[in-house]
DNA sequence: TATAGGATTTAC
DNA sequence: TAAATCCTATAG
């Protein structure tokens, strides 16, 4: 049994050539994966991912690259396996990692995490449920743009997967049309309590394994 | 050069 | 329900 304890760093990381597939297949695998940054101050904070959202390409309308290459979106064109930092309300550093073959502008952003034991904020917070919240915890931001997701200091590694895998749709992202705003490319751990929303509010979108919870709170 | 709006979080 | 806060893309 290639046994991974919870909290536990593999020895190696993913290679590059993990990140070489369609966003949706990269997303799902990364569920269960490991993210570990070893920080400017020598210390090293990671967690166990819970949470991914997958843009799919130029076509999404909800990805970045809908509006073509330019300067932001560069890095998403390039080849797999690098990071895509960039800042969203002038406030929140978010992380994605670049996926598909070179050209294809494809990416996974990674949307919470359950922090290792030990892992703590410079700042002491302990929260990596949500996208803006765990680039803060572990310490990513715009100066890990590009950088190889294979070699320290930011590094992913094999972890223990979900037992069951939902299929939501994305969030905040209701300008793209209702096709790319409603389609199933959020992937959660159902079993997490980390989740950047709660399963309950996570309506509409369809699970891959049924249950759908009836009762999720209306927006009035 | 000016302006609108965003893959969010937090507080009132 | 709204403010915080700044970078990018687009228009002039």
């Amino acid at each position: 049994m290639n046994g991974v304890l919870e909290g536990e760093i593999a020895p190696t990381p993913l290679p590059l050539d993990f990140y070489a597939r369609p966003a949706e297949v990269v997303a799902r695998a990364l569920l269960g994966a490991s993210l570990r940054l070893v920080g400017h101050d020598g210390v090293v904070r990671s967690g166990r991912i819970v949470e991914t959202e997958a843009y799919v390409g130029a076509h999404d309308r909800a990805c970045h690259a809908a509006k073509g290459r330019t300067q932001r979106t560069d890095i998403m064109f390039g080849p797999a396996g690098r990071a895509y930092v960039y800042l969203v309300y002038g406030l929140h550093e978010l992380f994605n990692v670049v996926t598909g073959a070179e050209g294809d502008p494809q990416a996974v952003l990674v949307r919470a995490l359950e922090p290792a034991p030990g892992t703590r904020g410079t700042d002491g917070s302990a929260r990596g449920d949500g996208p803006g919240r765990l680039t803060r915890l572990l310490g990513i931001d715009r100066r890990l743009l590009g950088a190889r997701l294979d070699a320290p200091p930011l590094t992913l590694h094999p972890g223990r997967p979900p037992e069951r895998i939902l299929a939501l749709k994305r969030i905040g992202v209701e300008y793209a049309g209702p096709e790319w705003a409603d389609a199933p490319l959020r992937f959660v751990d159902a079993d997490s309590a980390q989740l950047s929303v709660s399963l309950a509010r996570s309506g509409s979108g369809y699970s891959s394994r049924g249950r759908r919870d009836p009762s999720r709170t209306p927006s009035t």
